[in-house]
DNA sequence: GCCTCCCATGTAATCGATTGCAGTAGAAGT
DNA sequence: ACTTCTACTGCAATCGATTACATGGGAGGC
């Protein structure tokens, strides 16, 4: 039950340490023969490297930390995954953090990257203003990107969507619809997602003359349950508007929820949108217009971005990328298309 | 940017690196002015323990494996979270792995926890034979526990639901709501949840007097399309069973899909279950009657059994631990309950 | 036949934290 | 005053892999 070691090998290959880890790394001179009669040992003896002694010795753990708000969010789950897979198949794993949507869980968990001396670390931050000084604690001290979200008053790189534009794309497309009153169903506005989705819905409400009651900004969190007691709320308090624009699909969800409980019909009566595109979203009853997001595309910069900063000492790197994708719109049966019946 | 060790720790301190590794470990007396002067000059120096080097000379590493088919379906994330809550706050970490149903990518993950020390390894073994190797040579090395599903020809510990009884508690209901012919939708026998399931619902259906075509057992893979697809061909070949019985709630909704499509209600026409009570069945359209999984007490018991096996030795273990928790049925309103209409 | 040069291999230092053993000083006992 | 603890503290080995440097031997050149 010892975990075979590489002196090991080099006893029963009759070499020295020195010869066999060169052979198994590949660098260095060997021998035809001694490299065979080392593999040979290497494998009966069932010898794999710890990656521990080694990350030690050369301070690389070909691991990388990714830290999110939440993994039972669809969407976040999905992100890890293309995470994963722009990782590549290059021997890197991907160590993954939940941080339940909570500040200090979530400085503790980057402290803990940190001490296991993950290579870089992506991170979705939880807050807007609170995640500030443990993400930027952990940038100084080694590569990060912030995806999705990003935290005020910090200096790092960052791969998202430009969600400025994607309500654009949002709210032209229901004013097309025959929108022209709206309300807004978003979490608290302490993440970027949420304040950047709310300020783009605002903006283009404004140019485009829709009009948003300031009751009917309704902030809760990212959940079924939210949205579903938020258009409740909207229903019950009997002035409806035209459409109801959410910050993301779950809250969306809810909403059409809520709608078909109340017997509203959405689109007909009143126009629902979601954002993010998670699988759900085209299993609702109507099946969701919503955003999507390049997540591949998301995930590969992101990688992109921490390798370029691992070949960089911290200090010398310059200004931090700040890289916004264009996001596109998803035209299914909960918002009114073509014609335009309003 | 250099690191900060203990050396620089002791230097500032003025004492041996013997003398900081006390203080800071809580072990071994030291006196209570030394004791501040160390923590004084930890704190400036803004020391953290190099995790890796504590790993390597204590071989622990605080970090437990999990590796599970697909974390992009909601039960598995859901585990994941349960686990992650289960490790406590005792500084432990989840090395999250995705296997992608494939033993192939799962042996190489699995080879790569071995690598990284793990301290122990959580699994859903991708299939119930192919991932047998990978996963005996895995328990061979270290704790590993099996979670939900099992694999054939190993010999580790094993937590799970008592499958034949949830399936038990299914049909029950089923029959009483009228349904004399059913039909199951899993995905092929390849992994032990289905393949338990499978065999439950058979069983029962035939002590019930339940009729099961054997062209209404239809098998593919766990998702949403292949549930709509599945539901589809039954629809379509015009002899459609009262009951539909899924392997899991991804492929119930799905069918409850489909349903709706070709405008057959559920339950009146065909009562359809899903099982793991994942969030979305709750959501779906009628919401959906399924099986819950007891998952915190899952996550518990596996984090128990490889806190005791870690605390034993490889080869002076006995009889592995099989521990099958009881199912519960959650009536929604895909099925027909009380009355029982027929 | 002797001297270079280079390839193959070994020796030992290194990464950073922990810990068994040894040594020291001060207190307590007689 | 001398012994005997005991409470601290330091030295150095250790975990396992990597690698700079040292070494040895054979090939080729003269």
């Amino acid at each position: 039950m010892q975990r075979v070691t590489i002196a090991q090998v080099a006893d029963r290959a009759g070499v020295s340490t020195a010869t066999v880890s060169r052979v198994l790394s590949g660098r260095g001179p060997v021998s035809p023969g001694v490299q065979r009669k080392v593999r040979r040992a290497a494998e009966e003896l069932g010898y794999q490297v710890n990656s521990i002694a080694r990350a030690l010795r050369n301070s690389r753990t070909d691991t990388v930390g990714m830290v999110v708000p939440s993994i039972s969010n669809p969407f976040f789950t999905s992100l890890v995954e293309s995470v994963e897979h722009a990782l590549g198949r290059e021997g890197r794993e991907l160590f993954l953090c939940d941080a339940r949507s909570d500040p200090e869980i979530e400085a503790r968990r980057l402290a803990s990257l940190v001490a296991r001396n993950v290579d870089g670390i992506i991170v979705s931050p939880s807050h807007g203003t609170l995640s500030g000084p443990a993400v930027q604690e952990t940038a100084d001290r080694l590569p990060l990107v912030q995806l999705d979200r990003f935290v005020g008053g910090t200096s790092t790189d960052w791969v998202g969507v430009d969600d400025i534009a994607a309500m654009r794309l949002v709210m032209d497309h229901l004013h097309e619809g025959g929108a022209r009153s709206a309300s807004f169903v978003g979490s608290l506005l302490t993440n970027s997602s949420t304040e950047q989705r709310h300020a783009g819905f605002q903006r283009r409400a404004e140019e485009l003359g829709i009009g948003v009651a300031p009751e009917h900004v309704l902030l809760g969190d990212y959940s079924v349950d939210w949205g579903e007691t938020a258009a409740a709320r909207l229903i019950e308090a009997g002035d409806l508007p035209d459409a109801i624009v959410c910050a993301d699909d779950l809250i969306a969800l809810g909403v059409t929820r809520a709608c078909r409980r109340y017997g509203i019909d959405v689109p007909s009566r009143v126009q629902v949108t979601g954002y993010d595109n998670i699988e759900f979203a085209r299993l609702g009853e109507p099946a969701l217009t919503t955003v999507d997001q390049p997540r591949a595309q998301i995930a590969a910069e992101a990688v992109r971005l921490l390798d370029l900063a691992s070949r960089t000492a911290t200090a010398e790197r310059g200004p931090s990328a700040h890289i916004a994708l264009a996001p596109a719109l998803v035209v299914r049966d909960s918002t009114v298309s073509g014609g335009g019946r309003g």
